[in-house]
RNA sequence: GGCGCCGUACCCAAGUGGUAAGGGAGAGGUCUGCAAAACCUUUAUGCACCGGUUCGAAUCCGGUCGGCGCCUCCA
């Protein structure tokens, strides 16, 4: 690494880029907000995981130590605001005529494989919601015990008049706050941003998950799970919080508050938010319906990665436009990118152990100045291919800084190969029958026979060194 | 109403004061019997529009127009 280069990161707490300085030296603290599982994960929702794992391997590139904590909502969430609307693990299990139990771990899977399939490194520690509910319980006494609570209506609610600093990750202010509501206002609550810690009302009928609390038999709000789950494992205040934007002004928000006033101490030192997707100027959304699988993406006939690649093709923090022609434009460019990579595996002697110098050097510094400034990987890929389009630069070398670059990319491109296609007894005679055509210069015959290959998947191009062939 | 993001070539997309990265697509070329692949060259005197600051602005300030997100479960 390059002396004197810092990693700096768009901390929304503030929103302005900060050196990043971890709390412990050598290790960091991450939180990343994981899904609610009462359906599939979307595209929209996996290009923040995405760029989380890009900030996880970047993190680990710099030789920190990461622990990386990850949440699974298995908990049933209202569809609609406080005390309306249906429990979605409920509305998943009707359709499917699962329990909520079944649904849960069927889509938490799935998730998991997804994950798996775009390369992202596994969370250190994978926590469910539900497996946790006495953390959550603990956490609401301190509250309670410190003066932030009030019992209304058969359910625990944060008052956040009591908490000045209310809203300080999203801007906003308590006056304003008042003024703007505009939902339905939930007639329990002194203040309409006031919000549920324990609920044991509950208007959905055959609600599946209850537990025993000091406040009745019910079940927790949604917030208080990360801020349960990540001072478990995390310690009361730790490094990086990161999640998508439209968790800032809410989710996070009450995260804040109510760690806040449990501890008495600042919570989360770095926050990271991830922008969305767009299709057509719209979001991508599960309660929309618009949504595209990953799954949805290979039955079209793209690899994971593709996508993969077509999320570090822009920067975090901005939205990105989704759309089949630009994947194509990122499929391509990767299939590009492997091919290079494994021409210049075949052309390379593996035993090169010199030092990274010149021009490959002047690469991968500028690679890692763009990636500690805040990520930035569109920065990154352009020089990714600067450096495989520089001549000047020995085909062993090249390897090794690709191979270097490649530990945050996640591309997978060690195992980047020319496939060595087999082909059967038919195809080589009429291989061979080509190349005699050729010589004797019977090129009608010998174009036949290119289409006739060609019909069976096989490429055919013709070298300097002779014939080469390849899967179409 | 409040809080935010954005408008750069045919498409995607970097660039936060010093004269427009990269990918895809297109065009021309080298090579080839022809292709393919590969390689080379090429494609924005201009960054929504109008003012302003400055020696200098896509970049800063003000305004206009347009797109999007959050404020209700959501990445």
């Amino acid at each position: 690494m390059k002396q004197g280069l810092a990693l700096r990161l768009f901390n929304s707490l503030g929103r302005k880029l900060q050196e990043f300085t971890p709390i412990h030296p050598g290790k960091v603290g991450l939180y990343t907000c994981g899904p609610t599982v009462y359906n599939f994960a979307h595209i929209g929702n996996l290009k923040t995981y995405i760029f989380e794992d890009i900030l996880r391997r970047t993190l680990e590139y710099l030789k920190y130590d990461v622990t990386h904590v990850m949440n699974v909502t298995d908990v049933g969430h209202l569809s609609d605001d406080a005390d309306q609307g249906e429990d979605r693990m409920m509305i998943g299990a009707r359709k499917t005529g699962k329990t909520v139990w079944e649904i849960a771990d069927f889509f938490t899977n799935a998730f998991f494989r997804d994950l798996e399939h775009l390369h992202i490194v596994k969370p250190t520690i994978i926590c469910k919601a539900t497996e946790h509910i006495q953390d959550m319980i603990d956490l609401i006494v301190r509250i309670e015990k410190n003066g932030f609570t009030y019992f209304k209506g058969g359910n625990l609610y944060f008052d956040i008049s009591k908490f000045p600093d209310y809203g300080k990750l999203a801007n906003l202010n308590l006056a304003d706050l008042k003024a703007g509501a505009r939902i339905e206002v939930d007639e329990n609550k002194k203040n309409p941003h006031d919000f549920v810690l324990w609920f044991t009302q509950s208007k959905f009928e055959h609600q599946a998950m209850l537990w025993d609390s000091p406040w009745g038999r019910g079940y927790p709000g949604w917030h208080i799970e990360c801020s349960a789950m990540s001072i478990r494992y995390l310690g009361e205040t730790f490094d990086i919080h990161c999640g998508g934007v439209d968790h800032i002004q809410v989710h996070h928000t009450n995260e804040i508050a109510q760690a806040e006033a449990a501890t008495g101490k600042k919570w989360v030192n770095y926050w990271l938010h991830g922008e969305f997707l767009v299709t057509s100027n719209a979001k991508m959304s599960k309660s929309l319906e618009n949504f595209i699988t990953l799954n949805s993406l290979k039955e079209r006939g793209y690899d994971a990665l593709d996508y993969r690649y077509f999320c570090l093709g822009a920067h975090y923090r901005k939205q990105q436009n989704f759309s089949f022609e630009d994947l194509d434009a990122a499929r391509t460019a990767r299939n590009n990118l492997l091919d290079r990579v494994a021409r210049l595996k075949k052309q390379s002697d593996n035993d090169s152990s010199e030092p990274i110098a010149g021009n490959a050097l002047r690469h991968l510094e500028s690679f890692q100045e763009n990636l500690l400034n805040d990520l930035n990987m569109p920065k990154c890929l352009s020089d990714l291919w600067n450096l495989l389009k520089d001549e000047k630069i020995e085909p062993h070398l090249k390897l090794r800084v690709v191979l270097e670059m490649d530990k945050v990319f996640g591309l997978n491109l060690e195992a980047a190969h020319l496939e060595d296609v087999v082909l059967n007894d038919k195809l080589m005679r009429l291989l061979n029958e080509r190349d005699e055509a050729r010589i004797n210069k019977d090129y009608t015959r010998a174009d036949e026979i290119r289409v006739q290959l060609e019909d069976e998947g096989i490429i055919i191009e013709d070298t300097p060194d002779g014939v080469r062939w390849r899967r179409k």
